[in-house]
Parts: structure tokens; sequence; C-alpha cells
DNA sequence: TAAATTTTTGACCAAATGGACAATTTTTCT
DNA sequence: AGAAAAATTGTCCATTTGGTCAAAAATTTA
């Protein structure tokens, strides 16, 4: 919808709006939709209440645009597994950019989080849709490497479902995370990607292929 | 708390309360504490407003209560973990004993999820303080069971993140999982706990340990 | 059974909040 | 510049909601 309506807009309709995205998405990631205020998003972008409703008709039109302008984006490296590479190369690419996005965006995965959490209001549709279709099709990739021998055999649902979980857990809980560890983000992550690695290699290689030393770097 | 006080409780007292805890879990498990309101915990085990606040003094009072009264239960597994057993037993078993969480109590899940997810305002503390120090002693555990090699080397802080967020995921995500799985709850969480299974054996053990068929059952 | 105590409720209040709208200001166009 | 269009805001409103309170009902105690 916005793809038509984005040319048309004037260069103050197009700052204002991504001022207010920007600032909504602050809001809801932190407080939820139902929790989070006009009045909040206002002051975190600068306009006024009426202001704000000037270019979005209401607070829940706000949210749904947040959600969907991000939806792409969030589902973008799944496409990114090809086929045609390396089995395992890409599974543990898709693990990493996963993680990375947890990383440099945790508040858009707060913001998924929060809605599928709560029943996914907004999006159960998309994703017994889209998401499901592409998941499928991503799985079938899967069980064809595991039918060639490429890869161990491993339930692809529920391999996609554990790479979520894990990855995004650095993002959603990550309050528990550093309640817990103290350390800096940089060096977290870094250790997270070793043993995310560690685990994605024992569980889709051959016992065989796997090196005699569990060593990490 | 209650400790002292639920001794000195009539009959009535104890009913009621124990009636607006279980709809304050449901209520709160679904909306978060924000967005649910006192109507919807009073409808939802049948008493008045006013009624409900004749046994607590507020609504952060409930949702105070439900989290603390559910926090040692939710806790518990962690602590059968015993250094004496067999490494990759107790550590199967601690997952297992999570999985079945999540499958029994998806809504005392989604609460700690939620609470998490939103900066844990209210367990901030007692993550960093006696949950922090349980796990360390469980990652010591872990640590020694390495050096004795009966264990694969394994990060266990990031070990135990990956099995909450594998297991938790089941419940917090559940509108996820079943959107794109579309089985039944049994079949859903017997697969589950068959991955579940392999993957940490596989991360557990040492190669040459592993059963070279890598058929599941 | 009657008094004392506990429990329950209807009515009410103040604050917060999403949103409407007319008036004003700013920008754009001719 | 001046008219037209777009953008901004102060003010206001209705609804929701956490919480109060005094009166009524139910229960316990003596």
């Amino acid at each position: 919808m916005n793809l038509v309506a984005d040319k048309n807009l004037s260069r103050i309709q197009r700052e204002k709006r991504s001022k207010i995205q920007k600032a909504a998405l602050e809001v809801f990631s932190e407080y939820g939709l139902r929790s989070a205020t006009l009045d909040k998003i206002a002051i975190a972008c600068g306009l006024t209440k009426p202001n704000i409703l000037y270019y979005y008709s209401s607070k829940d039109q706000i949210y749904f645009e947040v959600l969907n302008g991000l939806l792409d984006e969030w589902v973008a490296p799944l496409h990114e597994i090809s086929k045609e590479g390396e089995p395992i190369d890409e599974l543990l690419g898709y693990m990493k950019a996963k993680l990375k996005m947890s990383k440099q965006k945790p508040k858009e995965s707060k913001l998924f989080a929060n809605e599928i959490l709560h029943g996914a209001p907004l999006m159960q549709n998309i994703l017994a849709t889209s998401l499901k279709q592409t998941l499928d099709e991503k799985v079938a990739v899967i069980d064809h490497w595991v039918r060639e021998g490429k890869l161990a055999n491993v339930n692809g649902h529920h391999l996609f479902f554990s790479i979520w979980a894990m990855t995004q857990h650095y993002a959603d809980f990550d309050v528990q995370v550093k309640a817990i560890l103290d350390k800096s983000e940089d060096e977290l992550f870094q250790e997270a990607e070793e043993y995310l690695t560690n685990l994605l290699l024992r569980m889709l290689s051959f016992p065989t292929e796997l090196p005699v030393s569990t060593k990490s770097s």
C-alpha cells in the first residue's frame, strides 16, 4: 500500500512519517501496542499528538504500518538460503544473519516477539500463509539435502524454530542475558556466535566429519 | 511473605485469593500487566472489582503476587541437575522438564516472557542475584564435567540460554509454531522432544560416541 | 438470637488517553 | 505577491480504568 503512495508524498510527508515510525518503533517495542500512548510517541518524535494524527488516522494504524514495514526485512534472511549452496554454509549463514539482526535490531525483534506472544492478532494470517509457504519451501530444500546425504537427518521445521529461538533470545530477553552474563555486548554476541556455530555444526554434520577436538577457538 | 500469612487466612480468604490469582494469571499472561484490566480479572473470576480490591490493595499487587508465586516453581528444574548424575542424562532431563513446562504451563511461560521482554521491572533484581547464583553453580558443574572429559567442551551459560530459548519457544510463540506446523499439540511436543534430544546428544557427546545412523525414531 | 466482624457491592471519582475539530500558521503554486 | 493548499496546534470531549467509600449483606462469635 505504501508502494503506490510513497511516490506521491511531499518531502514533509516523507520526513514526518519516517520520524513518527521511528519513534513509534521505540515506544511500541518497549511498551507493546496497548500500553504505548500517542503522547509517548509524540514526545519521542517531537510532534504534537494531533499532528501525528494528521499523518496516521489512528494509533492502531501506526502500529500496523510499523509492523508491516519491518516484515519483509525480517523475513529476508530466509530467502537468502540457496538450494545451490553448500548446505551447512547456507544454514550457518542464516543463523549468523539472524544473530546479527538480534544484535543490531533488538527493538524490531522485541516488537515481533511481543506481537506473537500476545496472539499475533495482526499477523496470524501472514504467518499461516506467506511465512509458512516460504518456510515450507526451505524445509523442502533441507529435506532434499538430507536425502542427498549432504546433511545429517534433521527435522527442518524444528531446526528453524530452534534457530529463531536461540538467536532472537539474545534480543528479546537481553535483560535476562545481561543480568546473568556481565560482558560487553560485543563479547556476548561473539560468544553466542561461536556457541551457535559449534551447535549447528554438530547438529548438521555426520559424526565422522566432526573434528575430534571440541575446543572452541 | 505468603508463608506466614497463609495460615491465618479464613476459608473464604483462601478460596477467593486463589480464584483471583488464577484469573489474574489468565488475564496477565494474555495481556501483560499494563493492558490487563481489573474488570477483565473480575469477570474471569466472577467477583466484582471492589471485591478484588478488598483482597489485594492494587492491580500491581496482584501481578506481583502472581509472578512471585510462580517463581520458585519456575526455577525448580534447575535445582534438580545433580553433580553426581550422568552428565548427559542430567542435561537431557533438564531439557525435558523445561519442555514439559512449556506444554503444561504455557501461560506461566508467557507471563515470564512478557515480563522479561519489557525489561523485567519486577524481577531484574532476582535475575541478577538469585537466578544468576544458581545458574553459575550449575555452569560450574558443567565446567567440571567438561574438565573430567564426561562432556564435550561447551559454554555452559550459552547452553542454558539455548535450552531456555528452544523449550520456551514452544509456549511463548505457540501461535507462530501452530500457524506453521498444523499438528496436534501432543504430536508437536513429541517431535520437539525428539529433535531437542538429538540436538543435545550431538552437542554434548564426543563425536566418536554418536551413533553413525542419524535416523530419528 | 443478637451483637460483632467480615465480606460484598453499587455508586462514584480523578486521571489517562484516543481522537475530533476549528482556527492558525506555513508552504507551495501561479 | 497573493491565493490555494498543506501542515500544525490549542482546546475540547467521551471513554476507559484504577481505585474509594459508605452502605448493605453475609458470616462468625458470644
